[in-house]
DNA sequence: ATTATTGTTCGTAGTTTTGCGAACTACAAA
DNA sequence: TTTGTAGTTCGCAAAACTACGAACAATAAT
């Protein structure tokens, strides 16, 4: 617990989970696309690509905002939303590690 | 369309979201950290790493193996549980490129 | 001052999730 | 046959999620 360990290896499943649970919707996930490849970003064009309504698209905008995957910015009388640059990244990472730890033995079970 | 389009680049969104779903609690995180790592997977052995009741314990197993990501078998009178390799390999992909799609401009917004 | 535009917030309704103890199942041992 | 062991399923309650329309806020244009 003094040395090499806890280089960055290790996980915090708290919030491995925040951010997987702020993917765990399809809407939310049509929406992480959308910004992350385009980066066009305005709340009425992600409300385009989603057939549901803006109340609910502003719900889905706000959790992953708090989840810190997203962020947003006022530029009247528009919001220009976008990725998270950061914190993108560090979610990339967690599931990479997460992933990744898995190669120490042979699966234990026989497919049912 | 007909081409060398959708390789194998594209993601079902909503295979994908329902991997992120079933990640998104702690608990089945470090039971998925548990069983991805060690493989001694009894239910007793999970239990034992969870401070929640085994109708819980039991509960976010089944989300699990409802999700794909593990699967179980019976052992009498134990129950094995286990990864399912075929379907985390799936989703480890699944994220990866999820995570790779995102290179095409910069960020559109300063941070807050 | 009105009106339009762009989103957010509020109130509500229905569904799902989370968690627990208690009851139950299946098999093995005494 | 009764008792134990190992989990699952049931029934319930509280909380969180999903979705919507309506009301609201902030600014710009008329």
């Amino acid at each position: 617990m003094e040395n090499d360990k806890n280089k960055d290896y290790s996980v915090d499943n708290e919030q491995l989970a925040r951010f997987a649970k702020a993917m765990g919707h399809p809407a939310r996930i049509t929406i992480l696309n959308f910004l992350a490849s385009l980066d066009s970003c305005y709340f009425g064009d992600i409300h385009n690509e989603l057939p549901i309504a803006k109340a609910t698209v502003s719900q889905h905008l706000k959790e992953l905002k708090d989840a810190g995957l997203i962020q947003g910015e006022i530029e009247t009388p528009k919001v220009k939303y976008c990725i998270n640059r950061e914190n993108w990244e560090k979610a990339q990472t967690y599931f990479e590690i997460f992933f990744a730890l898995k190669k120490e033995k042979e699966n234990c079970c026989t497919a049912p």
